[in-house]
DNA sequence: GACCTATATGTAACTTTATAACATTGCAAG
DNA sequence: CTTGCAATGTTATAAAGTTACATATAGGTC
């Protein structure tokens, strides 16, 4: 695991940078080597398509689309059709490396995996940049709300969009 | 505005009933009507292609995919392209008469429109019928999370996969 | 090493969901 | 009326996601 005494690292921080100013090369870089750390601990395998996918997810902290990571990945050598990126990006989001949005049909790096987490995700309308923020006490309370109803929730999405702060103030 | 000494009403209560056993004849009557009063108060038309799609809408507390609906419409000698589905639903949507269902690409109901309202929705895996779930808490959390990080939410979506209680009641 | 099996990848074909662009209809103000 | 605007109809196409089957490759067994 890199030296983090320098720098802004998502997955060593609360809340998220991705709307902050930070060092991304180290953020994306101390994601890939907690990922695949954990797909190590786990035994799983972290092939060429899938850890090039994280590392495509990675590069910004934008969600993308299934097709625009398929034409990178063909663009690359790797299969062209579009269950190559659909399984890895299966994969990723199984293992709690990738996430998807909803509002948007696509994907996102994860920026602290292995941590149990189930973020609420911040969609800059402006900007396309997406970031997770901390959400337990949303799901408790999604959890309590759907117990009032008698119902057992399983699983949940909570997305946001609005403006991210450098949005908010160009506008202004 | 009928009469609810007798019934249990969605419009009238919270929270929805769309899990329990209520009069849903008397519900999707009740909503229909007011999405008229709505519609005169705001000087929109309820045309028939937008009015017959939220009755088909209001049949179940379900689900519909546009395409579906279409189909319905379609059969009743409506158009049968796309845009004329999903133009009824954008409509509905925009007015608050109808909900799209982001986890489901589908659209339901609102079973009490008029009343401002941002609702959570309880998806129930097993007989796929959704309700709302009153959320101002839970949106009132999302936006102090957002503003946290310095994002301003303008809108956001929470839904919830999970176990209804009548199919939670049957799997045990 | 040779073999077998499970997992992963490649590919073709297709389904489902959604939008863009333009023509036509029909009500509604003047 | 007639003129304009909102709504609907229609054609075509784009975008997102899945099914089914063939091929390749990693790991374990003998
Ligand atoms: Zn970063
Ligand atoms: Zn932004
Ligand atoms: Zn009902
Ligand atoms: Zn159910």
């Amino acid at each position: 695991m890199p030296d983090h005494a320098d720098h802004g690292c998502p997955g060593c921080e609360s809340p998220d940078l991705a709307f902050a100013r930070h060092d991304h090369a180290h953020c994306s870089a101390d994601a890939l080597s907690r990922a695949e750390a954990l797909a190590a601990e786990r035994g799983l395998r972290l092939t060429p398509v899938r850890r090039r996918v994280l590392e495509i997810l990675l590069e910004e902290h934008r969600a993308m689309g299934a097709y625009d990571v398929l034409n990178r990945l063909a663009a690359e050598g790797f299969g062209n059709q579009p269950p190559v990126a659909y399984r890895a990006l299966d994969f990723l989001e199984e293992q709690g490396l990738a996430h998807r949005i909803r509002r948007l049909n696509a994907f996102t790096a994860c920026v602290h995996p292995g941590e149990a987490h189930a973020p609420a995700f911040l969609i800059c309308r402006a900007c396309n940049r997406v970031a997770e923020a901390p959400a337990e006490g949303l799901r408790a309370a999604l959890d309590q709300a759907g117990a009032a109803l008698g119902f057992a929730v399983e699983g949940s999405s909570i997305e946001a969009v609005g403006l991210c702060p450098q949005c908010a103030g160009a506008a202004a």
